[in-house]
DNA sequence: TGAATAATTTCAAACGATTGAAATCGCTTT
DNA sequence: AAAGCGATTTCAATCGTTTGAAATTATTCA
């Protein structure tokens, strides 16, 4: 192969040159502008592809005081659901010509103003931010919208507050369809293991696997519901008020998450839980953990998380390209399925 | 809060009519010239800090002809080793103002070839890669440093080309170290699972299980090796070779990487190898995953991927900066770390 | 044929920052 | 007081692309 030349870098200017035309003949003549003549069009779409000519980003950037990159604050990449997620938006943002900045909170809520003030200052076009289990206080991804950058929260979002655009799995949907297919295998006295309180998830899913028990004719009882942040020791405390500290013994459980609900099996499991084979149990997540457990829940509810994540780059891209109104605010769901293994 | 203003956009070309000078003044004083007047820097600095003044990058990035962004193409990013590394590298690029596109080629080298002539099109100022293990063909990467684009190979590179850059974990010194804490468990017949034989870290891991032998007075055998893709057939395939079909019974395993040394000793449970318990095993990588298995390995490689990914940029950025010859073709090696659960 | 009109192309400024060269200022020196 | 000099500031071009306005060329019609 010949020697690529990088110092001469293939500019409209260059084109322009070998062309003999000027450089803004050349310019519209790439974006189709009616004025210039189809012949030309022509002579200049080919040299154009011939050279593999590239239009200069920053310069694409800088007229249109844009950069072209959207940021992302999540809490953590090594989560089954958030890593898959990234995918989905990474896909479509580069086929749209956006570069993607992720970052991770680490669940922490310092660390996220932290980051989302560096995204601030990087003039990120775009934000989509999942929340730390422990944001409540907003401010630090106002001022984006206040600078008219706007903002999408995806999967955690402040439940409360209606002013914001959030795209996110639908836990309802999902939680109803766990809790029924463990009531068609035949279970009565079903638990809820649920996530963090201040998850506004963790609700959405207990109402499905609420709505699942009443349209089954199945009585709720407080005591089969229990929560847990995400680390282990609650988690145990959770299972253990659930299954061992109990008279109401449940046969069957729903978890808000598979790593809780695989924390939870390992432990009955651990202390010799005297019904722990009978035990059946779904959790979200369907991750691929699930293959090498001794003794793998029958079943799981994907949640799409490429669909999630690229619904939620999709608004955000036509919030940027100002074909939704920023004041518009949106919610989009996406359904979750269930997998029997 | 007081509303910003988006439509006033905090410029060179502002902040010098407030302060009344000219741009170029406001642009070396704060660039820090010897040629500026102390007072008048001190009073750009003030303003500037005062009004919060980020140079715009697309500007900056038209003007010295860079893009500032760095391409990286890994397998896999659900993978624990690169998803922990690309938190080392984006860390480091960020502080250096840099910001990271993360792709992943699956293993494939067809979408490795795209995803290359991608970020080539995207004019990346460097790039970082992890081949897949199919790549033979090294043109769609050679191409980057023809265009002058620097490229630093982690993890896996091509073992036969010393042109290149590298960075890799010391497979070598941490196979050897499990070797090693095996041996002084007293075990004698100790295994090698290796991983595809066309990553060359399969080698480096071997020679340092060898070595280690060697070391200890063990005699090298054959049939105590095998190797598998990643594919759990294979490993299967292997495990049987190492522990079923022959007579050679091992007591220990050394496994190239955890997930696969899962694989195995979740077969061999599953087909209840009548020494199971006795079996004693040390894999890389001190995955979070081996918290949910029913026998955990008693001890991991810690490969340090953060550190191995942060090396890889750190290289990156000094052959972007020149600060090393494109053709002064470096090695860097991380070491790796027992980890005893 | 010449004016009016339509079809193309080119000019020139703009986006924001950088930088060598040129200009200006204050001050000393003769 | 004019020249000279250093210290400081400003000018102007540049990076590559876009785009409304102006200029040029081609075409039509009276």
């Amino acid at each position: 192969m010949e020697k690529l030349n990088k110092h001469v870098p293939i500019t409209l200017k260059f084109l322009a040159e070998k062309l003999k035309m000027s450089v803004s003949t050349v310019s519209k003549a790439l974006n189709n502008y009616p004025s210039i003549n189809d012949y030309t069009k022509k002579r200049v779409l080919e040299l154009a592809k011939e050279l593999n000519f590239t239009p200069n980003k920053s310069a694409i950037n800088l007229k249109d005081r844009k950069t072209r990159i959207i940021g992302i604050i999540l809490p953590n990449l090594l989560d089954y659901f958030f890593n898959r997620s990234i995918y989905g938006i990474e896909q479509f943002a580069m086929k749209h010509g956006y570069n993607v900045i992720i970052s991770q909170s680490h669940d922490e809520f310092e660390k996220e103003v932290t980051l989302a003030n560096m995204l601030l200052k990087t003039c990120v076009d775009g934000l989509i931010v999942a929340i730390s289990q422990h944001t409540q206080n907003f401010d630090h991804l106002d001022q984006f919208e206040r600078m008219g950058t706007p903002v999408v929260y995806y999967t955690r979002n402040p439940s409360f507050n209606l002013n914001c655009h959030k795209v996110f799995g639908n836990g309802f949907q999902g939680s109803y369809l766990a809790t029924k297919f463990l009531i068609d295998r035949g279970h009565k006295k079903i638990a809820y293991l649920g996530g963090p309180k201040m998850i506004n998830f963790t609700h959405d899913r207990f109402k499905g696997y609420i709505n699942a028990l009443n349209d089954a004719g199945i009585s709720f009882e407080q005591n089969l519901v229990a929560y847990t942040n995400f680390d282990n020791e609650h988690t145990i405390e959770a299972i253990k008020s659930l299954f061992v500290d109990t008279n109401e013994m449940p046969t069957a459980l729903v978890a808000y998450k598979e790593p809780i609900l695989f924390d939870a099996l390992k432990y009955l499991k651990q202390i010799g839980h005297p019904r722990f084979s009978e035990i059946e149990s779904v959790g979200f997540g369907n991750t691929p953990l699930i293959n090498y457990l001794a003794d793998p829940p029958i079943a799981s509810i994907e949640e799409n998380p490429e669909g999630v994540g690229e619904k939620a780059i999709e608004l955000l891209l036509k919030l940027i390209g100002k074909e939704i109104e920023m004041e518009d605010y949106q919610k989009v769901m996406v359904n979750c399925k269930l997998v029997i293994h």
